[in-house]
DNA sequence: TCAAAATGTGCAATAAATTGCACATATATT
DNA sequence: AATATATGTGCAATTTATTGCACATTTTGA
């Protein structure tokens, strides 16, 4: 499982929960329905701008960090 | 301070502390040395994968987590 | 079950990221 | 100070992300 695989799983979880659609998610970030459908179908390669725009919304943050010794 | 500007500020002092010029970096990553410069110069709004690839040769990982509290 | 809502996808246009090259500017080394 | 090394930038080509539209497929609710 790739990272980004990861990051869309947790984007669409978080999105779930919070009982936003697509769309709905798509309004409140300004990021277009198809970029936020591709991403989510995992047939995307997204910007950051565009990432970090839906994390925000969704309360979630993108960070940097060392990484764990386990994860190499 | 954007939040872009404080990723990139991490992935500056890490390629430093790492006595890594950004032609070395560009050479192991494979990403063009002047996407690297661009990147580092703030002038770019990076994808996921560019992002990945610089990460992961430093030694960082990209990471979504929950926002904080004193973050919003 | 079956209609409505939500999500996935092909197509095509537009905007933007990536890239190399050449050269300017800044930083480090001797 | 002078040179070498490293970083920043304009230009232009190429690739790719973003986007809307129309429609297919899947999921949800009545």
């Amino acid at each position: 499982m790739s990272h980004l695989s990861i990051v869309i799983k947790q984007i669409k979880d978080r999105r779930e929960m919070l009982k936003l659609t697509q769309e709905a998610l798509a309004d409140l970030t300004g990021v277009g329905l198809r970029t936020i459908k591709q991403l989510e179908a995992g047939k995307a390669n997204p910007t950051y701008k565009t990432l970090q725009e839906i994390a925000d919304v969704l309360g979630l943050e993108l960070v940097l960090q060392v990484k764990k010794l386990n994860s190499i």
